[in-house]
RNA sequence: GGCUGGAUGGCAGAGUGGUCAUGCAGCGGACUGCAACUCCGCGUACGCCGGUUCGAUUCCGACUCCAGCCUCCA
């Protein structure tokens, strides 16, 4: 299997440390807020990565932190006056709802920044002892970045370059601009915790390193995240991890690609987002699914409400031969699962393997006439693969005719009017029905089995 | 300015040194009472300029443009 390797910049072939286990660990979210479509296409990335890894037959870890500590939860919950565990609760759960809907397989662990503050201040004073990190007057702990030789390394980042052209606001307790912070003391009764510098908590930075050594050991498999974390997130643990264990931190980088809204990243400091729980409103979940694993996981979409409708059309494709034929398992052409999984060992290229499904469909469909067992056995072949990307995970009827309200037993009278007209022959009357229904968006498909209907 | 990545047919989106991506949309045909679904067929796509090569969209170099990161951000 190859994978791309943000520290390299090259594909790599993959091997796990441990034969066949891996252990990942992925920076999950901030919980302030609702996850919005570019935190989505990020957590479908690595599900998708996820479970190839587990489909290839690898005993995978995999670990996911919340951050439920941080100026931004503290300010929200002073803004709703509500206390800053309700609302990462609420967020916590709102995040699990969104990823049920989608189809996610949850991760194996979720530690939480609070439930592990005590990793957090062992590591930051193994830092301390070995020189990394100092305790700042006002109370506060930094890194000393420059004591760290490979700081950079990650994201090919020179630090006399960086300084030059850094807007680095005058913080006077630091030694070095580029030093950021660990622990962070406590301002008039803020959220804090007990510490040898005094009542306080820990910076962003600091959890991810002692959560996944914590979870997964001083050096691991693959860590991961969303495309703006590479600086200074994951250079800044790289730096804490590798100085405070004296060993390699981790093997594999993955960053996924950014979601756009027209030519900006979509961001919540931008306000351009759309929740998810606002695009479930009005597309169904396997179509948001669909639009992220139509692209590779690492490049850029750019996302407009229409990508989502053209997203649906292709979607139907799978579901209209689906809905044609039941499914059985049997003796397959193994070709397909072959070019699928080649497709996916290539860095996780699920737009290859969704070519590969397409072909499937067409042969599917070809077959339905003549060989119908055939057909049924390769729609089998078509749903496994399928789920293994997290899709045709529905029954094709409700796929095809969900998405709205509607009086199915209407819906059957009409048709029943309209094929009793089709039997006599009065044509006008048929037609006048199907138009009636086509402008409720209400397509109807006429076969040998009788007349079935789908929403546009 | 520095660092990364990108520019493919109407749109989306893979890929490759020399016959095919794939999907949506479009066009022609088949099926159908007519449609829808489906099937068959069609469209001289690879930003620009050089170089290497028998041959480059694919390799190398320059250029133009776009995006991300350099500050909290998935």
């Amino acid at each position: 299997m190859q994978i791309y390797n943000t520290l390299t910049r090259r594909k790599e072939t993959f091997t796990p440390l441990d034969d066949n286990r891996v252990s990942m660990y992925v920076c999950g979210m901030t919980v302030y807020d609702y996850c919005h479509l570019g935190h989505a296409r990020m957590l479908v990335a690595f599900d998708v990565i996820a479970r190839w890894l587990r489909q290839r037959g690898y005993a995978l870890t995999y670990v996911r932190n919340i951050t439920d500590v941080d100026d931004k939860i503290i300010a929200r919950a002073a803004e709703n006056d509500e206390p800053i565990a309700a609302l990462t609760e609420r967020m916590i759960e709102a995040m699990h709802e969104d990823e049920r809907r989608l189809g996610m397989q949850r991760p194996d662990l979720e530690p939480r920044a609070t439930g592990h503050v005590d990793d957090i201040i062992a590591m930051i004073e193994t830092l301390i002892d070995r020189g990394y990190a100092y305790r700042a007057d006002n109370g506060d702990v930094y890194y000393r970045v420059r004591r760290f030789a490979a700081y950079g390394a990650l994201n090919n980042r020179d630090l006399d370059e960086m300084r030059a052209g850094a807007r680095v606001e005058v913080e006077a307790h630091k030694e070095d601009p580029l030093d950021f912070v660990l622990w962070k003391h406590a301002k008039n009764g803020e959220q804090s915790w007990p510490s040898p510098w005094g009542e306080g908590r820990p910076g962003w930075h600091i959890e991810c390193s002692a959560m996944s050594t914590c979870c997964l050991g001083n050096t691991f498999d693959i860590h991961g995240g969303g495309p703006d974390l590479a600086f200074p997130h994951h250079e800044n643990e790289i730096a804490q991890s590798e100085a405070a264990t004296g060993q390699r931190y981790v093997n594999t980088w993955m960053h996924a690609g950014a979601l756009r809204v027209g030519s900006d990243k979509m961001s919540k400091s931008l306000g351009n987002f759309f929740t998810v729980r606002d695009v479930l409103e009005h597309h169904h979940p396997e179509v948001v699914r669909y639009l992220f694993v139509a692209s590779h996981y690492r490049s850029a979409i750019n996302y407009a409400p229409e990508t989502l409708t053209d997203a649906r059309r292709s979607l139907e494709r799978f579901y209209n031969a689906l809905e044609s034929v039941t499914p059985q398992q049997g003796e397959v052409d193994s070709g397909y699962a072959e070019r699928f999984a080649a497709a996916m060992d290539d860095d996780f290229n699920t737009p290859e393997a969704l070519a590969v499904l397409f072909e499937l469909v067409r042969e599917i469909n070809r077959r339905q006439g003549e060989d119908p067992t055939a057909a049924a056995v390769l729609a089998f072949e078509l749903q496994r693969l399928g789920s293994v990307l997290g899709l045709l995970q529905y029954a094709p009827r409700d796929f095809l005719q969900g998405g709205s309200d509607i009086d199915e037993a209407e819906i059957e009278r009409q048709i029943e009017a309209r094929n009793a007209a089709r039997r006599e022959k009065n044509f006008a009357e048929a037609d006048r029905i199907r138009d009636a229904l086509a402008a409720r968006g209400i397509i109807l498909k006429d076969s040998r089995d009788g007349t079935s209907w789908v929403v546009e």
